[in-house]
DNA sequence: AGATCTACCTGGTTGC
DNA sequence: TGCAACCAGGTAGATC
């Protein structure tokens, strides 16, 4: 389940392999992954280089050089769940392949999602400030200070882990991350936001820099379907001290994790560590 | 404003 | 072994 550090991860794999590549054709195998539809996909993708590979929020990005003095596109993936995208070793269609683009180089990217759930649309440059999603995003997490972080939540009475997952207000943050941020933080994350005291939304601020930096640090965290670029698990799943680990004993008092429904989404938490 | 539910999907796991 | 039920979770949209 891609979140921040994974598609952040994605996107440092993928650029030494794909700036400054020409796709030269790009092949839709399930329609509905990519808008619009898969022949006129196709034809505006064909023959445009590849610019530049960028990541904001959970949506990796590649920048498509104008083609007969147009204006160039954006090309925009949201992984959702099971999205992948990678360059394998040997050019094929695998079964859950819903989109194949090859580069001038001869190497396949290859965009995978077994539930297809994910989506690539196209965009004009200054056409995607347009797109309700975009424009709805919050800040990024590593890129906002304390101040500014502690003033997304301050008088909100949202439950504080509904807030973080709500990527409107800050972006990229997903339930794993949520979890393991408001632990490292000591927060329930049922808690209204507006019952935490300003000192413990600034640690939180530092605690969800922390938990992002070490998962990028570490290629991000590998639950099932999630690879990088070159097909490789990251590490960080190493390193969940709450997240799929409920039942077991907390890391740091022994305690047995918790797990609740929190925002409809599984929340595991340690009753004595989080208040 | 915010919570809750459903839809979108498939595959892995669990339980009988 | 077979098969049904259930679960995973990001986002949109409807409803209260």
């Amino acid at each position: 389940m891609p979140e921040l550090p994974e598609v952040e991860t994605i996107a440092c794999g993928l650029r030494p392999e794909v700036a400054g590549r020409i796709i030269t054709s790009a092949q839709v195998h399930w329609p509905g992954s990519v808008r619009p539809s898969p022949e006129r996909f196709t034809a505006v993708v064909t023959g445009r280089r590849i610019e530049q590979v960028r990541r904001r929020a959970k949506l990796l990005l590649l920048d498509l050089g104008p083609l007969n003095g147009d204006s160039g596109r954006i090309m925009a993936f949201h992984l959702k769940m099971t999205g992948r995208l990678y360059l394998p070793d040997e050019p094929d269609v695998h079964k859950h392949s819903r989109i194949v683009f090859t580069l001038d180089s001869g190497r396949q990217l290859h965009f995978e999602d077994v539930r297809k759930f994910g989506y690539c649309r196209l965009f004009h440059p200054d056409e995607i400030e347009h797109w309700d999603f975009w424009a709805s995003l919050g800040p990024e997490p590593l890129e906002i200070d304390e101040a500014r972080f502690v003033s997304l939540f301050e008088g909100r009475n949202a439950r504080i882990k509904s807030l973080l997952l709500n990527q409107a207000v800050i972006a990229g943050i997903g339930n794993i991350y949520a979890d393991e941020s408001l632990f490292r933080a000591g927060i329930r994350p049922e808690t209204p936001a507006s019952k935490i005291p300003r000192r413990k939304l600034a640690r939180l601020h530092g605690e969800v820099q922390a938990v992002l930096s070490e998962s990028i640090r570490e290629c991000g965290s590998s639950i099932r379907d999630y690879r990088d670029a070159r097909g490789n698990a990251g590490a960080f799943q190493n390193s969940f001290r709450v997240y799929g680990r409920g039942g077991e004993a907390c890391v740091t008092c022994g305690r047995t994790l918790e797990v609740a429904k929190v925002a409809g989404r599984t929340s595991v938490f340690c009753r004595k560590c989080q208040k």
